[in-house]
RNA sequence: GGGCCGUUAGCUCAACUGGCAGAGCAGGUGACUCUUAAUCACAAGGUUGCAGGUUCGACUCCUGCACGGCCCA
């Protein structure tokens, strides 16, 4: 939906019924855009003293309020006028009539001339109930607070047309009331997760966003340039290495939200900025994130939703504590029944994929394969809240190993509606390992992985300092709030996603 | 990157097998003193996403492009 000259036109034509409407305000003297507003109560609030009353045959009544809001709704009825007003917490119905408990004769007939929907206005009355029992404000003055010179989106259908609602989102949030809710259970999801880890002791925190190198995730980055410095910078594609940083320093419980940045496909799933928490833990290990993570989520749950159980894409999930928590190579064996331990190394695992005559891509190492086969076979089925656990240490630089079997590592991810929610592990901690994993990360992006984690000297630097065992998790906020709020696509939970340029 | 679907008035949607592009809402004018998507009457509103092609004739068929949706990679 692109606004073209002809569309300009269009719109020109039907703006200057307005734009005349304007004329004649400013002609009166009227300010359409007054810098100030006066408002005693909200809708809700106004709603909350009618319901205090004895019943609906109370007659007009109580101290005079005034109400500020969006016209939303408008029936000129020749000597009575209803609309309905909007203004961010609900609608009330307004009554205006030029009679001696209500308008001067004049006001009314500047009313009907110069208001269109859409505008806002302030209105000063009292209460009554209507005869059909709708709470409503009979007017006694009114003030145009700001014009409106554009029409509004249909008002019984609302804005259908995904590109324009996510184009325009404005409109979609004040023409479809279902919109703003979905973005005030993000907000509240996201207050319920800080309320969570604060009570904890987690400290939240601030790391940058523009980094001389980046990591912490298999990715690849947007890069940046400063001027001044003539620098390249790249955007961080995770806040990992930075936050262990902290740790380091003695930050024992540290959590930051904020945006990460990937340099990928845009579709119904991912957006190339998104919304991640990762939290740390010193002492702690991929277990003790686990507890973590369930415990959250249920406690989120609870508190946004008023219940553990949520309802995704007609499924009934369940969040609360314990989840299952599943090895990878069980998980893997149970779905295709290919035995890991029986194709330990990428020739004998391609074989096994083309007995089983599993389409799926061959990736360039054994551990890459896995996770494809995870992706491919494993997460669609995860419906109820699921730990997969032990990943292959090939595509888990930063994790340590596990002692009984150095090719794993302490890792899981978590699944929740066939979508991957998290990632977590034991810190690697060992800086000469680290070195090493980082060097074995170097060869694979000689051998073409793009993806693959890039050497980070400053950070090998910080890890010879010391840092104790630690437990890590990183999670999505976009999925989580896609669950809560039973969205199938990222951008519905996205206030502005990203688009094309047309 | 590939496949399929979509794009018609400001908004929501119609238009048969290729035969005059229509309605509701919004906006305009008028009527109307308790409406609830108010109702009624009248008038107005279009380069059918863009560019080509086929045809006597294209919203409709063909090609390319743009943007979006779903699926796949």
């Amino acid at each position: 939906m692109n606004l073209t000259r002809r569309d300009a036109q269009r719109l020109q034509a039907i703006r200057q019924d307005r734009l005349a409407k304007l004329e004649r305000l400013r002609a009166r003297g009227i300010d359409a855009y007054p810098a100030r507003a006066h408002r005693t109560h909200t809708t809700a609030e106004a709603l909350a003293i009618l319901v205090s009353w004895p019943g609906p045959s109370a007659p007009l009544g109580g101290e005079p309020i005034t109400l500020c809001g969006r016209i939303v709704l408008l029936r000129v009825m020749g000597k009575v006028t209803f609309a309905h007003i909007d203004d961010g917490k609900g609608r009330l119905q307004i009554f205006l009539s030029a009679e001696p408990e209500g308008l001067d004769p004049q006001a009314y007939q500047h009313f009907k001339s110069d208001v269109d929907i859409g505008d806002f206005i302030g209105v000063e009355g009292q209460l009554f109930y209507t005869k059909t029992g709708e709470p409503t404000l009979r007017v006694s003055s009114w003030d145009l607070l700001a014009k409106s010179l554009r029409p509004l989106p249909e008002k019984w259908h609302g804005l259908r047309d995904v590109e324009t609602r996510y184009r325009q989102r404005y409109l979609d949030l004040l023409a479809n009331p279902a919109a703003r809710g979905v973005f005030e259970t993000r907000t509240r999801l996201m207050s319920a997760i800080r309320r969570f880890l604060d009570a904890r002791g987690f400290l939240e925190v601030e790391t940058p966003i523009l980094q001389p190198l980046y990591g912490g995730a298999a990715a690849r980055p947007f890069t940046t340039h400063h001027h001044v410095l003539d620098q390249e910078l790249y955007l961080r594609i995770s806040d990992e290495l930075y936050l262990k940083r902290l740790i380091i320093g003695g930050l024992e419980k540290v959590y930051e939200i904020g945006k990460d940045f990937r340099n990928e496909g845009v579709s119904s799933r991912n957006n190339p900025e998104f919304t991640q928490i990762e939290a740390y833990q010193a002492y702690a290990d991929y277990r003790d994130m686990m507890a973590l993570v369930e415990e959250c989520f249920a406690d989120a749950a609870q508190e946004v939703l008023n219940s553990t159980t949520i309802s995704y894409q007609g499924n009934a999930i369940d969040l609360a504590p314990p989840w299952q928590r599943i090895p990878l190579q069980r998980a893997i064996r149970d779905s295709i029944g290919i035995d890991l331990q029986a194709a330990p190394d990428l020739e004998s695992l391609r074989r096994e994929v083309e007995r089983g005559g599993l389409e799926i891509d061959i990736k360039p190492n054994w551990g890459r394969t896995v996770e494809e086969i995870l992706k491919e076979f494993v997460e669609p089925r995860l419906i109820q809240p699921t730990f997969i656990i032990d990943y292959p240490l090939e595509i888990s630089p930063l994790a340590k190993t596990m002692r009984e079997a150095p090719q794993w590592v302490e890792r899981f991810e978590f699944f929740i509606g066939g979508l991957e929610c998290g990632n977590a592990f034991s810190e690697l901690n060992d800086p000469l390992e680290q070195r090493r994993r980082f060097e074995e990360q170097s060869r694979f992006r000689a051998a073409g992985d793009e993806e693959a984690h890039p050497l980070d000297e400053d950070y090998l630097r910080a890890l010879e300092y010391g840092m104790p065992p630690t437990g890590g998790v990183g999670w999505g906020i976009d999925r989580m709030a896609m669950l809560f709020t039973d969205q199938a696509s990222v951008r519905e939970v996205i206030l502005f996603p990203h688009l094309r340029t047309p």
